[in-house]
DNA sequence: ATCCCGAGGG
DNA sequence: CCCTCTGGAT
């Protein structure tokens, strides 16, 4: 790993030292369900579902007695729930029916489900299963790029780069500051340049001088 | 208005 | 590569 991104990741270590995943999950198929839920909304909101949802449906088993109007009548707070309830209708049964009851661990895999991109199924392998892995979502992509870390124009390609220029013991970790550091100081619109402690470090800090733009 | 730890389809 | 899907918070 390249001087500056250990100088980057410590950095992080030190602001960020709480990082980490903040879906509420028990077993590896209730984060899986989680994750498919989380998209374009807040872990906290799914939190709330999840918390009352897994209460009464804690299992693949439990789950594949439901029908779809049931499952959308617990997530309608959160967005997206018709797609998210159909989505997850199919990822059952094909769970069921292909994966023998388990959540399966490889990308490959887990991509086939309805409603797991490349993003939610790093996020499975790597909290699930302690699968060193980078899941790029919008943070981690505008963050990597700002820093300098992968510079990059397509969230594959980030993943690709930042595999590359990290070590693979810190992927994980990094996936969880860069989130961290996007959702608290590194805005897409205002970032917070003037308290960043990666300022010096930083490509976007380089170029505009901090000043945000407007 | 803009954003939320996206995915699938065109 | 770009668009849409959704509702709630700020």
């Amino acid at each position: 790993m390249k001087k500056k991104n250990r100088e980057i990741i410590e950095i992080l270590e030190r602001t960020y030292p709480d990082a980490k995943c903040e879906l509420d999950h028990g077993t590896p198929f209730q984060l899986l369900v989680a994750t498919v839920l989380s998209a374009q909304t807040t872990d906290k909101k799914v939190n709330e579902v999840t918390k009352v949802l897994f209460e009464k449906y804690g299992t693949l088993v439990d789950f594949l007695e439901i029908t779809q109007d049931e499952l959308e009548e617990h997530i309608r707070v959160i967005g997206l729930y018709k797609s998210k309830a159909k989505n997850l209708m199919g990822l059952f049964s094909m769970l069921q029916d292909e994966f023998g009851g388990e959540v399966p661990k490889t990308m490959e895999e887990l991509t086939r489900l309805p409603g797991v991109g490349r993003k939610t199924a790093n996020v499975v392998m790597s909290n699930c299963f302690d699968i060193p892995a980078i899941a790029v979502d919008t943070h981690v992509f505008r963050v990597s790029n700002r820093l300098g870390l992968a510079k990059e124009k397509t969230p594959e390609k980030t993943e690709e780069a930042l595999m590359k220029s990290l070590d693979r013991k810190v992927w994980t970790k990094a996936h969880h500051m860069l989130i961290f550091h996007g959702r608290r100081l590194c805005h897409a619109r205002k970032p917070q340049c003037s308290e960043c402690p990666l300022k010096l470090h930083c490509d976007y800090y380089k170029e505009n001088g901090g000043i945000s733009a407007s």
